[in-house]
RNA sequence: GCGCCAAUAGCUCAGCAGGAUAGAGCAACUGCCUUCUAAGCAGUAGGUCAGGGGUUCGAAUCCCUUUUGGCGUGCCA
């Protein structure tokens, strides 16, 4: 598709190097040397809108001071027909290149022209890659932490689609193994605890002491009375946590879809042990070499493999580890279904084991290429309550879930909120919570796109529709106000590619922030009702194409762009 | 101890594929609605980019180091 910072960047290369080869001719320059540089958009527009930096890099090449070198380059440039007005020498060299009404033009051309569709492109040229997110355990509700990662693996994916990536999301649910026994133990001591009273029965140490626990004894008290107070405890555990974890998996499935967030897959733990293939990938890792018993349990030689520490495999107990199931899933990943990349989001308490992991999926062992494997780690959340850090933690119970935020505060101001860049640590006040509510920047973004919708339909009223480009004479957009606007829309294209190549999805609410910002500067410097016929139609125009990029910006993003506020 | 992430305005944070005089929001102060949404705009003020070295034409940005904070270093996941 169309990124008009691109074509105006690859104009100035091709206009630097036929200048360069005229000046050779001619002498000014030596002959025979190699034009390096870049062009860039300057911090301070003061300074045209690309600056060249060929003359400063190419000092040593050329040996000649870069101003020198830069007039001999500009004496060639020919911007006929070229997207630029203008170009001058400045500062310690720069040629600085400044827009021109065709540049504009076709800026605007292009968002009609692709409409909901501006913004996309091709890099990810349709690679297979997966986002697994959130992937919460299933033994109780999800948390803020959980709010976090929630948005930016799915904005990270949203991203990568527009980026051209064929993209899948995936919830792994840890439906078995340790926690899921811990999960089912304490399920009973809670209905032992109604069945036979408080001090019946002793809580198991690390426990999950949270309400929800006590909630779903409750449910199945209620529904079968105390008929498993007799049946032996592991079977009992057994009924419990067959109750317990779909239970949890759908409220989960909802609680994500009100946060706006749809997973391609639910993958199942428990289907990997079923299949085989955890003890199929163990046994490889053992005929292969990988691996020696210790105190009856199974170790990988992790540390012979690069990492910092060997990692069992398969517990004393004859339970597979955590890691193997881990190796077995990402092998399924890659091998089975085929991803050419994969993502996972971790929090930043994963960090120490993405390391080790990727050291062992990508060594000899299991053999996957580095640059297929990557891992979004973010920092934690800060929970303050006025000023002070609040602990939480899914075992105390004291969390605070993503379903209670949401009565709190909008889905559209927590998932604005929560898509902050993933490698700094995000702080949380919960007694600002209500009150982000009028301070969050996304009602400032949506203020606008409302701004605008009432604006198209105000002058629709009135005769004024928005006009197709070729009927626009955009032309008569001179003042700074409307052109700021202009290349703030063109610069859509560029920051999704960028977000997509960082994996930080947060670029594009800072994209948005400043794109509502320029509108509401234009919007008070401009008046479009009463204006002169062409003035007015291509005011509407523009108003109009900034209403199809906030929308496209706030869809990547999962906020919703209200026509009315 | 070792490893990962961070440190920029009073607060929350941008800026970091090296570029020109380091930016925004909040908080404070001053203006702007008989005209398209004032949930907006304009202005004033605010800085040893944690400290110290290095790399080069040029460093908040890259490298090293010190300090401070968060996290990790389980037969938990």
């Amino acid at each position: 598709m169309i990124d008009m910072m691109d074509t105006a960047r690859l104009q100035i290369d091709e206009l630097m190097r036929s200048a360069y080869a005229k000046a050779a001719e001619k002498g000014t320059l030596p002959e025979g040397k190699t034009l390096i540089g870049a062009a860039e958009v300057p911090r301070d527009r003061q300074n045209g809108d690309f600056a060249a930096t060929h003359a400063m890099a190419g000092a040593k090449e050329f040996r000649m001071a870069p101003k020198a070198i830069a007039s001999a380059l500009l004496e060639e440039l020919d911007l006929e027909g070229s997207y630029f007005d203008s170009a001058v020498v400045a500062g310690p060299g720069f040629i600085n290149f400044t827009f021109g009404s065709r540049w504009y033009e076709e800026v605007l051309a292009a968002i009609e022209k692709y409409g909901d569709d501006y913004g996309r492109s091709d890099v990810g040229h349709g690679e297979k890659v997966m986002v697994e997110f959130v992937s919460a355990n299933p033994t109780g509700p999800m948390t803020i932490g959980n709010a976090r990662g929630g948005v930016l693996g799915d904005t990270l994916a949203s991203v990568l689609d527009m980026a051209g990536y064929n993209v899948w999301r995936e919830f792994y649910v840890n439906d078995a193994g340790n926690q899921v026994d811990l999960f089912g133990r304490s399920i009973e001591a809670r209905y032992l605890q109604i069945c036979l009273g408080e001090d019946a029965v002793e809580f198991p140490d690390n426990g999950y002491h949270g309400d929800d626990i006590k909630d779903l004894a409750r449910m199945i008290y209620e529904k079968d009375g105390d008929r498993y107070v007799s049946v032996p405890s592991e079977e009992r555990i057994a009924a419990f946590v067959e109750f317990g974890l779909p239970y949890n998996i759908e409220l989960m499935k909802k609680h994500l879809e009100r946060y706006r967030i749809r997973f391609d897959k639910w993958f199942l733990e428990s289907d990997l042990h079923k299949s085989g293939y955890v003890e199929d990938t163990v046994r490889l890792l053992t005929e292969n070499g990988y691996t020696y018993e210790k105190d009856g349990a199974l170790w990988l030689k992790n540390t012979a493999l690069g990492a910092d520490k060997d990692e069992v495999l398969r517990r004393s107990n004859g339970f597979y580890t955590y890691y193997a199931v881990d190796i077995a899933y990402h092998r399924n990943k890659f091998l089975v279904r085929g991803f050419d990349r994969v993502i996972d989001v971790w929090g930043a308490d994963h960090h120490g084991h993405a390391i080790r992991f990727k050291v062992t999926m990508t060594s000899p062992a299991v053999g996957i290429s580095p640059d297929k494997l990557d891992f979004l780690i973010m920092q934690m959340v800060r929970l303050t309550r006025d000023g002070e850090t609040v602990k939480v933690s899914k075992r105390t119970g004291k969390a605070l879930t993503l379903n209670d935020l949401l009565d709190e505060i909008s889905v559209d101001a927590c998932r604005f909120f929560f898509n902050a860049k993933p490698d700094t640590h995000l702080e949380f006040d919960l007694g600002l919570a209500v009150r982000q509510d009028s301070e969050n920047p996304v009602y400032y973004v949506q203020y606008a796109h409302a701004r605008i919708c009432s604006l198209i339909a105000a002058l629709k009223a009135d005769g004024h529709e928005v006009a197709d480009i070729s009927q626009v004479d955009t032309s008569v957009l001179t003042a700074p106000e409307e052109l700021e606007v202009v290349k703030q829309l063109a610069l859509l294209p560029e920051e999704i590619k960028l977000a997509a190549r960082d994996y930080d999805p947060s670029r594009i609410n800072r994209y948005v922030i400043e794109l509502a910002a320029r509108f509401h500067r234009f919007y008070n410097a401009c008046r479009i009702k009463g204006e002169e016929d062409a003035v007015l139609a291509a005011r509407l125009k523009l108003a109009d194409c900034v209403r199809i990029v906030i929308a496209n910006a706030l869809r990547i993003v999962g906020v919703t762009a209200p026509e009315k506020m």
